[in-house]
DNA sequence: TGTATTTTCGACACAATGTCGTTAATATAA
DNA sequence: TTATATTAACGACATTGTGTCGAAAATACA
């Protein structure tokens, strides 16, 4: 978590994070759309004027609970990335890498959250904020595994962006069936059609 | 185009078109969230009260119109796949199969709308209906080159997922790019990154 | 306990919504 | 072309939500 909140008036954290569980709660039940600055008090027993002091409207709401939770997403990933900067991929193909599962477990710590602002069709900045960062963590390894251009099958960039998206799209997925199966599993599984493709005798013999 | 248009008053069909018009033209201005109906009305030069007299409010207007965009790609994608109902995927990978050719196609036909509505943050239904129709597409060729679930190397759905959303994705880069890069060649490199991975020396032999 | 900060409360002007009834403009069929 | 039906324009209205105030109450913290 965000560790600047521990110097912060308790009332405050308090409040805010009331504001936050009471959007979540809101935009799972009407959709972000269909809630006003006065519902989200409501919910959250806090005087609408109370919510000025704090966020300017809805979407600021939603857009500094977006931060703060892909922030620690973030640093996160990074403490991983720092302890196996290896990155082996000639191993096992059913080993997953220890940053892929990182990432699962990690998103598993606020799966509500992350549930809620992944899958409502309306919620602006999550899914693109976690897209980018998805977009880094391919990158890395990419330009790792394969620095030269000319051994790569398309454009880099091309590349990056739709292994991130898939990557985003098996989270999303994972997250709509409430998370029934393990994170190792499927980071494993993630790495399996990443490297193999997706059926066991692969029609091209490269 | 839906041919519904055809025995529809004419004033109708100019009043709806300007208000989608003057939606897409406000939404890459100021974003989704950032319009009001008078907005809208406004800029169509229209009276708000017209709005009112074909939509409920500005989702019903977007929601509407996504709806007669997609509808308009999927008959046209049915099309094709009646004509080309043999997936041969053992075929050369440089040469992409029509079907992947004809959906950039559909595309670039609305290249101005596809793009605004799948690249600005905060618009809703319309990514998510895409995704839909090419969760379709790739459900039915993975159906066809596979349909024995042991020979997957993931589970089935969470396969088709992973490439809806990798195609999505590479759909929104090429927009982004302003389209660059021809169908044709789209849809090749789609085709070599799906079918050989992201590197020309695969670090699985398999 | 005393002081600072935060929250509450009631009130306010303002903006946007959704709905009227009436009038004007346009489409379509006889 | 003319008659009739449909649609759009216009002005007005009550309603809802917004954003901001100052003063009072509640809470934190030193």
């Amino acid at each position: 978590m965000s560790n600047k909140k521990q110097k912060m008036d308790p009332r405050v954290m308090r409040t805010r994070q009331l504001l936050r569980d009471a959007l979540v709660e809101l935009i799972e039940e009407r959709g972000f759309e269909k809630i006003t600055v006065q519902d989200i008090t409501e919910r959250a027993t806090l005087n609408r004027a109370t919510f000025y002091l704090h966020y300017s409207d809805k979407l600021d709401l939603l857009y500094q609970s977006t931060k703060e939770i892909l922030n620690d997403l973030v640093s996160s990933l990074n403490d991983t990335f720092d302890d196996k900067l290896e990155f082996d991929f000639s191993k096992d193909a059913d080993e997953p890498h220890d940053t892929f599962l990182h990432l699962f477990e990690q998103i598993s710590l606020n799966s509500k959250l992350y549930k809620v602002f992944l899958t409502e069709k309306d919620i602006p900045y999550f899914s693109s904020g976690l897209k980018e960062i998805i977009i880094d963590f391919i990158s890395n390894g990419i330009n790792f595994t394969q620095p030269d251009d000319k051994r790569l099958t398309v454009p880099r960039e091309m590349a990056v962006r739709y292994f991130a998206a898939a990557f985003l799209e098996v989270i999303v997925w994972w997250l709509e069936n409430d998370m029934h199966y393990s994170s190792k599993y499927m980071a494993t599984q993630l790495m399996r059609i990443t490297m193999m493709g997706p059926y066991v005798d692969n029609p091209f013999g490269k």
